[in-house]
DNA sequence: GTCTATAGCTAGATAGAC
DNA sequence: GTCTATCTAGCTATAGAC
């Protein structure tokens, strides 16, 4: 039992850099080894199962980090809804890398990751939904309203992601974010 | 000089299919030669420099059917304005099957892709912002406004083709076409 | 211009030393 | 628990018949 190298975060950190940016089929072994800082061989042991068990378990560390730091967080009656939102537009700033970095969900939602993982990448998406929908009834948006602009929110944000990759500029992201802001100001 | 067996249209539609839905590293030589038709060594015969040259093809190939309609019939002033919006979102609609398509600039949009491919992506994303514009400014807004909601329509769509894929449901596309169409509506 | 067959390589995955 | 070395399958790409 010798101790491990590098602990659980570390490792399902790095794995997520490189699966959101080169997607399921385009991340390789070698490349997920390098990014974790252990050979192809290690990974295994950490992950009998190989490059599925990797993704899923990934899809999992950032599913608890949504409830953390975006659902949770949304939904905490004991903060006020504005100073909530503003924490968590933070958070998502983080996520997002002010807008330079590709989404896991969206980068796994093609037709290879949906069949094997659409269960997690669904229940992500869900999850922030709820959390959106959770501030807006909390200032006083009706159950409709609130589900609505919570859609919005993440329609614009992954929007935002994909255009602002696409065009080489993060502007569109930032004035996208500006824009949530605005939604829920009251 | 035996003949083409499949045209260049109907070949590059096939390509479009695999890499729209699997992404640059996720279709393989052996799924575009059989969506196309074609053999592998044929495809080669075709696109003498491979894969790179295959996707090169079909992003210009999108490049004109965007250019065609969308950006030519929103910029087309001897058509009544909101008649052309009315005809755009319906090519908009068969290019994304009506939500359940997943967009070959995002599918190409990863590390890899951006890499060789970015130029046309942004050539693409340009034309349609500019369409978008030019609706925008014959319908009484200001330069400013119209580019504004130009933007958002590419954000919006771009999102929910996300978050519709993600979900497995392509309600929140639909919804999303219609907010689209209520922009516009002076 | 399209095909079958195959070369050469890199991928995901495993064996076994330490 | 991590490593080096290696297996096999599938990949991109090519050769050459028709």
């Amino acid at each position: 039992m010798r101790p491990q190298k590098i602990n659980d975060q570390e490792l399902l950190m790095g794995l997520m850099s490189v699966l959101s940016s080169k997607g399921y089929d385009g991340a390789s072994l070698n490349e997920l080894a390098e990014s974790s800082g252990l050979q192809k061989a290690s990974l295994y042991y950490r992950f009998p199962e190989g490059k599925k068990e990797i993704t899923s378990a990934v899809l999992n560390f950032v599913n608890e980090w949504i409830k953390k730091n975006i659902y949770l967080l949304l939904s905490n009656h004991s903060i006020e809804p504005l100073v909530r939102l503003h924490q968590v537009i933070k958070n998502i700033n983080t996520l997002y890398n002010n807008g330079d970095a590709i989404c896991i969900l969206r980068a796994l939602a093609m037709d290879t990751g949906v069949e094997i993982f659409g269960a997690q990448i669904k229940e992500s998406l869900q999850l922030w939904i709820k959390g959106f929908t959770s501030l807006g009834t909390d200032i006083g948006m009706t159950e409709k309203v609130a589900k609505e602009n919570a859609f919005l929110v993440l329609v614009q944000i992954q929007g935002s992601l994909i255009v602002s990759r696409g065009l080489g500029s993060t502007s569109i992201y930032k004035t996208t974010i500006k824009s949530v802001e605005e939604m829920y100001r009251t």
